[in-house]
This record gives C-alpha cells, sequence and structure tokens, in this order.
RNA sequence: GGAUGGGUGGCAGAGUGGUCGAUUGCAUCGGUCUUGAAAACCGACGGCCCUUAACGGGGUCCGGGGGUUCGAAUCCCUCCCCAUCCGCCA
C-alpha cells in the first residue's frame, strides 16, 4: 500500500515510477489523477465534519453551563440552535467514510512501485540475467534426458493416475524412496537456513482475510486461494508461507535491535492455479499443493537491499550444496509481483525439459506490505516508529527442486543418484531405483 | 456446542453520562546533577485532518457500526476479535 501523503507530494515522481509497470503504462496518469481526486474530497469531508462536530461539542459545554446555573431558558434556546446538527454529522460522516473507502480500496489494489534499477520490460522475456550469480552448466548426457515425471512413474514413485482419482488434476502421491526424497529435501533446506540464520518456524496454514490483505493476497487475487469455511467465516489456504511468516510482525512496533529478523519455514502451499488452465498440465512443475522452504526478512529500510542479495545468496547455497546448475535474472517491470519493488528469480537447469525453470523467487517489498500490516520498528534514539521493510524468497520450492535433482542425477538406466548433501537425509540410500 | 469476562496511548492499567484524548506506573527521548554512568529530579512522549515558510495553533479520534441523549470511553443493540471455564475431539 502507497502513502498517500507520498503520491500528494511527489505526484510525478510517483507517476512516472508506476508507469514502468506494464499495466498502468497508459493509465499512471488518471490513476494518480482519481485517486487524488478521491483524497481531496475525503478531506474536505473530513473537515467539514470535524468542523461541524466542534460546534456541536461547543455547545454541548455550554449548555452543560447552563443547565448546571439554573439557566434553563439559556440552555434551551442553545439546544434549538444545534438541533439541525445531529442530521448534518450524519450526513457529513457519511460522505467522509465514503470518500475514505473509496480511497483505500483505490489504493489496495495498486501494485509497488519498481526501485529505479529494475529493468523495463513488459514481460519474462525482458528480464536480465545477474550473470555474476551464475552457477554450473548444463550437464552432458550420453543418452536422451527424460522428464522427471517419465522417470518418477517408471520408477512407480510418482502416482498422478491416483492422485487424480482421489483429487483430480494437479496432484500426486509420492512415494517410497522419492517421498523420502521430499522430507530428505525440506529438511535439508531448513537446516540450512536454520544455519544461514534463520529461525525455524511452524506457522498456522490457514489465516484469515487481513493476513492475507497484509502480504497482498488480498483484494486482488482472491480467485488464486483456496478457502475453507467456517461457519460464516471463512480462512485461506496459504499459497506460500510468506503470508504467515511475514505476518508474524503485523501490528507490532520492534526494537531495532531486533532487526533485522529472519523466520524460516517448511509448509505445505496452496494454489488455486486459476488462469494457468493448460500450462505445465503434465508433471509435478505446477501443482495445486507443493511444499515450500521459505524465508523471509524483517529488516529496517536501510537494510533491506543488502538483505536482498544476502536471501539470494541463502536460496542460492541451496542450489550449490546439491550442486545443480542455475542463473539468476532480475524481474523486469513487467514480470515482478504485485507486492515487489525488486525481485531476482533463481532458475535451475532441468535437462528433461531442457531449459531453465523457477525454482526461486526473492522479492524486497520495501515497506509495501508493512504498511497494510502496520509492522513498524522504533529507531534507536528516537520516539517516532517507521515501518520496517520486508523481503520474502524461497529457499526453495521443495517439489520443483525434487524435479531439478531426478532430472540432473538420472542415469541412462532410468534410476537417480543421491546427490551427496542429501545422503545424511536418505537412511543408507544412494541411488533411487525400482523395487 | 454451553457459560462468563474483556477490547483505552509503546506496554501495564485507571476512568461508568458533561471542559477526558483521557489519572498513574513502566519503557523511551531531552535536560539538571556527575570525571563518566547509575540513581534522583525536571520536561517531552499517539494517529489523522485543517492551518503555517517554519515555530506553532486549531480540530477530531477510547475495537468497527448503529442507537439513546443537548452531550457517550462511560448506557443500549449489533458485528469483529481476544481470554477463561465446562462439554466434545486429534
Amino acid at each position: 500500500m502507497h502513502d498517500i501523503k507520498l503520491i500528494r507530494d511527489n505526484r510525478d515522481l510517483f507517476v512516472a515510477a508506476l508507469a514502468r509497470r506494464p499495466a498502468y503504462a497508459e493509465a499512471a496518469d488518471t490513476t494518480a489523477a482519481e485517486i487524488l481526486d478521491l483524497d481531496a474530497k475525503w478531506r474536505g469531508a473530513k473537515t467539514a465534519y470535524e468542523q461541524h462536530k466542534a460546534r456541536q461539542n461547543e455547545a454541548s459545554r455550554a449548555i452543560g453551563q447552563a443547565k448546571a446555573k439554573k439557566d434553563e431558558a439559556g440552555a434551551k434556546a442553545m439546544l434549538e440552535e444545534v438541533a439541525h446538527l445531529k442530521a448534518q454529522l450524519q450526513a457529513d460522516q457519511e460522505e467522509e467514510r465514503k470518500y475514505e473507502v473509496d480511497l483505500r480500496a483505490k489504493l489496495a489494489v495498486l501494485p509497488n512501485l519498481p526501485v529505479a534499477d529494475v529493468p523495463m520490460g513488459a514481460d519474462e522475456n525482458d528480464n536480465v540475467e545477474v550473470v555474476a550469480r551464475r552457477f554450473g552448466s548444463a550437464p552432458r548426457f550420453d543418452f536422451k534426458p527424460k522428464e522427471h515425471f517419465e522417470l518418477g512413474e517408471a520408477l512407480g514413485m510418482m502416482d498422478f493416475e491416483r492422485a487424480g482419482k482421489v483429487s483430480g488434476a494437479r496432484f500426486v502421491y509420492l512415494k517410497g524412496a522419492l517421498a523420502r526424497l521430499e522430507r530428505s529435501l525440506g529438511m535439508f533446506m531448513l537446516d540450512v537456513q536454520t544455519a544461514n540464520g534463520y529461525l525455524e518456524v511452524n506457522p498456522p496454514l490457514l489465516v484469515r482475510d487481513e493476513a492475507f490483505f497484509g502480504t497482498s493476497q488480498l483484494p486482488k487475487f482472491e480467485e488464486d486461494l483456496f478457502w475453507a469455511s467456517m461457519g460464516e467465516g471463512r480462512f485461506g489456504l496459504i499459497p506460500t508461507a510468506e503470508v504467515p511468516l511475514t505476518n508474524l510482525v503485523r501490528e507490532e512496533i520492534l526494537d531495532e535491535a531486533a532487526l533485522p529478523y529472519r523466520v524460516t519455514a517448511w509448509t505445505p502451499c496452496f494454489r488455486a492455479e486459476a488462469g494457468a488452465a493448460g500450462r505445465d498440465t503434465r508433471g509435478m512443475i505446477r501443482q495445486h499443493q507443493f511444499s515450500k522452504v521459505e524465508l523471509v526478512s524483517i529488516t529496517a529500510p536501510e537494510q533491506s537491499e543488502a538483505e536482498h542479495e544476502r536471501m539470494t545468496d541463502c536460496a542460492q547455497d541451496i542450489l550449490k550444496r546439491l550442486e545443480l546448475p542455475h542463473r539468476v535474472v532480475t524481474l523486469c517491470s513487467g514480470d515482478m509481483g504485485f507486492a515487489a519493488q525488486k525481485t531476482y528469480d533463481i532458475e535451475v537447469w532441468l535437462p528433461g525439459q531442457d531449459r531453465y525453470r523457477e525454482i526461486s523467487s526473492c522479492s524486497n517489498c520495501g515497506d509495501f506490505q508493512a504498511r497494510r500490516m502496520e509492522a513498524r520498528y522504533r529507531p534507536k534514539d528516537s520516539k517516532n516508529t517507521r515501518f520496517v521493510h520486508t523481503l520474502n524468497g524461497s529457499g526453495l520450492a521443495v517439489g520443483r527442486t525434487l524435479i531439478a535433482v531426478l532430472e540432473n542425477y538420472q542415469e541412462a538406466d532410468g534410476t537417480v543418484r543421491v546427490p551427496e548433501a542429501l545422503l545424511p537425509y536418505m537412511g543408507g540410500l544412494t541411488k533411487i531405483e525400482k523395487v
């Protein structure tokens, strides 16, 4: 959520920055105009209400004093004088509220502004590789590498057919060594990230609307979520642990000494994938349910840029330890998510698909989410509070990491070697093969 | 599911119809004292709106909404949230 004062005082800068998002290339100026118009109307209505209210309060005091002096006639005169104010106040208030609601609604669906070093672009084709972060190169196979689902199904450990009967498309049963591989990956990632300074957390998977508003899945992306009803109310299933982890500091005022606050969680994630019909329909790439180890950092504003680099290091750390080739791209302005001011995607090499696929996304959201959550901190030697900055990143998507391991560690005979780093977790198993 | 209690400033916690945005304590910040620190003492210390070049000034706000009243933090209704006890349950 943007600071209305900032838009008021820096309209031109705001419009220019917003226009860098392709969706607002044309509309940025009129959007700002609409917002500022509502803002002016809201403030006007608020001022009118407050002036009338002040008059009423003044009169009420005077009436009280008159009555105390037994001046019934004087009290009665004043009573008549302010009689009409009640209706006036209600009208004022109604108007003020209407404008405020409209204004908030407009602001709530406005995306974060890309920072200056985000490349301009329309879509994923305009993302720019961070060459210094590249790791490894496509491994050579002396056979045609298979896709993960071919391997998994041949091993008898990846069952889409039965998942289809039980739950439908975009679900899977993992069995035996692949189920264990998934568990091993999750544990391995948590072990690495806690060693990297993140506090392990086991968060709620069902959360309230307010939490979704905080991280900005709501109000705009309601249809991407799964909802569990409870009585008249409802809970949303988290699409990422970013939601409960970031909201950990909602409505808090933190001590500066507590920053940066780093938390991690390994959780299932649920996504409706509305609008993704037909995309990645085969295999485990895009599921309604998958597990992910998430990283969240809460920092002071001055720290967030460095923390973004650090977080990306932490995500890459997993791939490096697993010796999986990958590259990092800076998302262009058109490919960035709603809440982000800058995002790095990490893409792992998938030999079966013969291309890089996203396996992690690390975003700096600046104070955008903090405003929505009212998450602040008190700088040392200051009585005023400031909004924190929030960052989130996958460290990593476990399902997609499993895919990457299968495809990169496959042998000609359809077996899969267990990466060295995972050996301690696999109970002595060094190779995954059909049993 | 049943029964209670409660939501007030960073925190704790008063206030039950009239100069109450609100007593007090703690925390924080500034100052005095001190070689320095602590203690003690003095002072400051919420958001929002209007106004001002700024200092400042004014107004409004006690979970949300509605009602009663000339007047509501205070009374009534309703919604949301939190807590406790009982029942049931992993």
